[in-house]
DNA sequence: TATTGTTATACTCTATAACTATA
DNA sequence: TATAGTTATAGAGTATAACAATA
């Protein structure tokens, strides 16, 4: 997690006028503060963003909620285990097919999730302090045009690839 | 590396209206795509910022680097021995110091490390594609204020910490 | 035959600590 | 005694493939 910009003697290691690389950066140093914020409550930025899944949709299966996410079969097992663990979620036969298990928070979890949302909106807050509300507002439009137009870029059509493939 | 906003059937995970997780998805798009787009001449992100450090500092040791790079002793020796294996740099003999190497590009590092920057240059340019002039500036000037809030935010002075130390 | 969840395994990345050779 | 570099080792994190139960 090399922090590039904590540069100490030799110039800086900055490009300076790059917004990606900015973004980059900033995106880590978000990452790992939200992490700190969340760590008080035991759970991670993974656990988070798992438990709100399944509180937005209880009773799908690990199979359902990985493809939501990206993360394959092999993985879910374990995050899934650890909430579990700690009594945050349970799985739950599934009558219709007895393969897969139905995922539901537990009371515990609705509570945690409640902590951690608001240990979300706290950080966010704090982030955004040095801007106005109309400076946040055109930052987040400024944003969502590079989100979407870097998701059309990495999703280019077959026989121009030139990523990786998903999509 | 979960592409959280890939978000298929069940409800998306985009918590919609957070600069922090905006940002911090964002950061990991440009970086996997910078991955990428190195991918074709042999380095990638992290030798492509050492190189560039390198270069702006011919002659010095590799502690030196790594102190600036926040990156321990024990893991440039791994990250140099690559670069030096690729012909890309090479540890010289420091005469007024036999502990130390003293580090310096080859000739065929500078030509890699300006054909990264040129790919740098590319995605950056792809990437603010739909940005005016204006609003690049823009969004700049707004990124350029959060991180140095963040700065300010991750150095809390000594009995206020919430976070891990470094600073 | 395909699919859900699981396990086993291996590979990458990284940090810590012990070691060497100099200073 | 301290410092630059190295090596050894161990711990996360993650992906792949084989496997069991069920469809």
């Amino acid at each position: 997690m090399g922090d590039v910009n904590s540069a100490g003697d030799p110039a800086s290691a900055s490009p300076g006028r790059s917004v990606g690389f900015l973004i980059s950066q900033l995106g880590f140093a978000v990452s790992r503060s939200f992490h700190a914020a969340l760590a008080p409550i035991g759970v991670d930025p993974k656990q988070f963003l798992l438990m709100r899944l399944v509180s937005e949709n209880e009773g799908k299966s690990q199979h359902a909620l990985g493809e939501a996410l990206s993360i394959p079969a092999s993985r879910m097992v374990a995050l899934i285990d650890d909430l579990e663990e700690q009594g945050l979620l349970e799985r739950r036969p599934n009558p219709e097919d007895r393969r897969a298990r139905a995922l539901h928070l537990t009371g515990e979890g609705r509570r945690v999730l409640a902590d951690a949302t608001s240990l979300a909106i706290d950080q966010e807050r704090r982030m955004c302090e040095p801007l106005t509300v109309e400076e946040r507002r055109q930052l987040m439009g400024l944003l969502r045009r590079l989100a979407e137009h870097q998701r059309l870029l990495s999703c280019v059509h077959p026989g121009l690839h030139r990523d990786e493939e998903h999509c």
